[in-house]
DNA sequence: GTATATTAAGATAAAAGAGTCTCAATAACA
DNA sequence: TGTTATTGAGACTCTTTTATCTTAATATAC
């Protein structure tokens, strides 16, 4: 798996968040409802977002989470970093310590090629445009369903 | 984690054995050591290879384990397939079943494309291609110590 | 045939990841 | 001020992965 389910489901989130332009706080309870991701999972999660900064919390009536970037767009690679660290794109695919340019594996070359794709597609890839597109297309952020269904109240 | 630990392994043991061309069986224990592998959990994971005909084995004195190539190159995408499964090259990147063309998630276009370059760069690389790099360039296969230390009785 | 070297297979254990539950803290509002 | 809606934090459980241990099966050689 490259990514971790917990990224998986911050990824979800993070989506859905940036698809709601009102600014308004969204309880997680709503989220995780949506979603289809178990309410507890989620919080932890959003916890972590919340404490990169990613998003701002606010508790009691009214509160929830909303995205925090202060006008800024936020990539993919922002929740993925958050999440799961930056394994995924420094890890020998040999799993050996301290593989790199100067004492590399047989594989690392062709591994940090490819590796630089992923990296490449995390880091230009906003919110924002995934949401446009889905928003566009009406694609799907749960099992069933399309984009839309998420924003019926 | 692109691959699981005894992917890797398995790649590890793959590669190792690809070096050996005298076609003679090797045991476990050798490579476990030379490896720094723990001999238990590689023996679980070259079983899984030599049911998949990617390797042979034969028991008793002088027995071991050695490729079964027939004259066939070996992909790394046969040791990948065999131990971590299709996985990793059909999976959505947000987690959603039966995530494809037909009814695609928002991220699903750029991730295919991204999950492509990884297909190809395992299906084009072969044991014999990273041996032979591995052999000219002196290149590790174990935490320290270069190729040619592994092969040193 | 008996001892020895090896893989095969299954049981068990330890560690990590995923998911649940409970209670505390905070904010709104009646 | 008390009730309610929410996030925060920690303990706990379940599942999967990783790793170890034990015993069986098989082949060799003396």
């Amino acid at each position: 798996m490259l990514l971790s389910k917990s990224c998986v489901y911050g990824l979800r989130a993070s989506l859905y968040l940036a698809s709601r332009t009102d600014g308004e706080y969204v309880p997680i309870k709503k989220m995780s409802d949506k979603l289809e991701i178990s309410f507890h999972f989620l919080t932890k999660i959003l916890q972590q977002l919340t404490a990169e900064g990613i998003m701002e919390s606010f508790k009691g009536p009214n509160g929830g989470i909303r995205l925090n970037r202060n006008g800024n767009n936020v990539y993919l690679m922002d929740i993925v970093l958050a999440i799961d660290g930056s394994q995924l794109l420094t890890e020998c695919a040999l799993g050996l310590p301290g593989c790199g340019t100067k004492n590399p594996c047989p594989l690392h070359d062709k591994w940090a090629k490819t590796r630089d794709s992923i990296r490449v597609m995390l880091e230009e890839t906003s919110l924002t445009e995934l949401v446009k597109k889905g928003k566009a297309e009406n694609l799907r952020l749960t099992t069933d369903g399309g984009f839309d269904i998420l924003f019926q109240d």
